[in-house]
DNA sequence: TCTAATACCATGTTATCCCATGCAATCCCG
DNA sequence: CGGGATTGCATGGGATAACATGGTATTAGA
């Protein structure tokens, strides 16, 4: 199970220390760095988060972009230069610093989004609107998946 | 067998647990995570649910969807951070949380419907007035099914 | 020496594990 | 072919451990 699944809910304290849910722990563990690493996303208000395995790839894959378009190597270079590594503290927790809390509008509570190789950290309500849209955008377009086939390996 | 077959109904006790049918559970045998995996139908007020490998699958897919795409951000919200891990007990049992179970409309008994690749969790009351109107449905219809040619992939 | 960040410890709640029970279908033996 | 024994499966409850969360101590840096 090396999948970020599923929604959870934590809360913030006054030292901006939020639990990492133990499923999501769980998806990162074998890792070189105890922790996450987390960056601004450009089009939510919200932080992309993963392992630092993924975010090695990511920045292998920095020369493939650029091959395609500007734009996306100018992103891709944004979140590693807006990254930070966020260690977990003994019991499973991380620090939000000020400035990404203050991108994603996050005070009380903290919603860790799974997304399967990465996972989003939002504002539990602005989470809960952007899913109802969502969840009406697809029903309007009839949005489908088409299945890969099985035994290939990730991208 | 490796397809999920048949309808079963069981008990939701009141710690919201259920057995999984134990023909769906051989059909789940030899995977990486002990449990099945579930996320509210947009369709249906019901549970799709599969193993960890579908699942995975299904996350890959997603990659392959364009990155930063509005298609593939929706999707993965609604079947990634909508579904959730639910791992089975040492009798086969998983816990239904409050929040699928609301979405099904089950309470005291759920369904488990067999749809081959895949299944489907329903209030059983729900499911069957479903039944009835796909029966009635089909036959107006007159739907016919084309096999696809031997040996093939699965979709 | 003062402040701030980190490590450590304590607690309540929730979920998970483990054992016990009853039913029913199956198998085996007569 | 019939009856009894056995096993598998669904269900219930109580004990245990894991987790999220709050607070205190300790260390580093200014």
């Amino acid at each position: 199970m090396a999948l970020f699944l599923s929604t959870y809910v934590n809360k913030v304290d006054k030292k901006g220390r939020v639990s990492v849910p133990a499923s999501f722990r769980a998806a990162l563990s074998g890792q070189s760095f105890i922790g996450i690493i987390a960056f601004p996303s450009h089009k939510f208000p919200a932080l992309e988060a993963c392992g630092a395995d993924r975010m090695e790839r990511l920045s292998q894959s920095l020369d493939d972009l650029a091959l395609f378009s500007q734009e996306q190597a100018d992103l891709a270079t944004l979140m590693l230069a807006g990254s930070q590594q966020l260690p977990f503290d003994g019991d499973g927790r991380i620090v939000l610093p000020g400035s990404l809390a203050k991108h994603a509008g996050i005070t009380e509570h903290a919603a860790f989004v799974g997304h399967g190789q990465m996972f989003q950290i939002w504002n539990p309500d602005a989470f809960a609107r952007f899913e109802e849209e969502a969840l009406s955008r697809v029903k309007r377009a009839g949005a489908t998946l088409r299945l890969r086939p099985p035994g290939g390996t990730t991208s």
